[in-house]
DNA sequence: AAGACATGCCTAGACTATCTAGGCATGATT
DNA sequence: AATCATGCCTAGATAGTCTAGGCATGTCTT
């Protein structure tokens, strides 16, 4: 029985870096976001988002900081440490070397 | 330590069956066919082909049969059969539903 | 004749990312 | 009082891919 993907595996730290590019956000603000700006196509589980942040902060490519929302919660703003802009160009170069080889490919074949 | 990856994770199987969609081949031919089609982006390794295969064949999407090569060896030819091909137009779909979302997303983001 | 190389198939084990399925807490709304 | 939205988290299962081997045959080179 073939699962249902909600992402093109692989893609979810591009993803995440991408959205935090412009802004800090907490963990429910970028899922919220990978969901819209992608019109409602990619939806990230929370079961993947979270652990894949504590991920990418242990590898220094973005930082935690506990502030408050607009709503006066409590939440973990993550921001893109400079590493992780590196990151982010590599991922985003790797992205567009694979995708259009696959696009190739798909219209070759 | 980030692990090179030689495909985007989950296309393997949309790849495969594409590249049988002309014709049968082995599985040494999917590779070939795989890597120069894509310009000699894509690469896939061995230990990811085969055991991939036995799965499409498992579940019935391609079928194999024992011919010789034009240099006179024998193999191990696939073709796709009719569920293959179903399966093949969803994972196409699939693929430029999810593959377009992400480019989206970076668009915007 | 020996050795190297290309062709061809295969598997076991490790690795890693993602998903499922929960739990916990707070504030607002009903 | 109950429910919902917001917000963070983890444990375990699952599954796909990669590493690193093994095996066999045929051809080409020395």
């Amino acid at each position: 029985m073939p699962k249902p993907s909600d992402l093109l595996q692989g893609t979810l730290d591009l993803l995440i870096l991408k959205s935090l590019l412009r802004e800090p956000l907490h963990g429910w603000g970028i899922a919220k976001r990978i969901q819209s700006l992608s019109d409602e196509v990619l939806f990230v589980q929370q079961g993947s988002l979270y652990p894949a942040l504590h991920r990418l902060e242990q590898q220094g490519w973005i930082v935690a900081e506990w502030k408050n929302t607009e709503l006066g919660r409590s939440a973990k703003f993550y921001a893109l440490t400079r590493d992780g802009k590196k990151q982010l160009e590599q991922e985003l170069e790797n992205w567009k070397r694979l995708s259009s080889a696959v696009g190739l490919l798909l219209k070759r074949a």
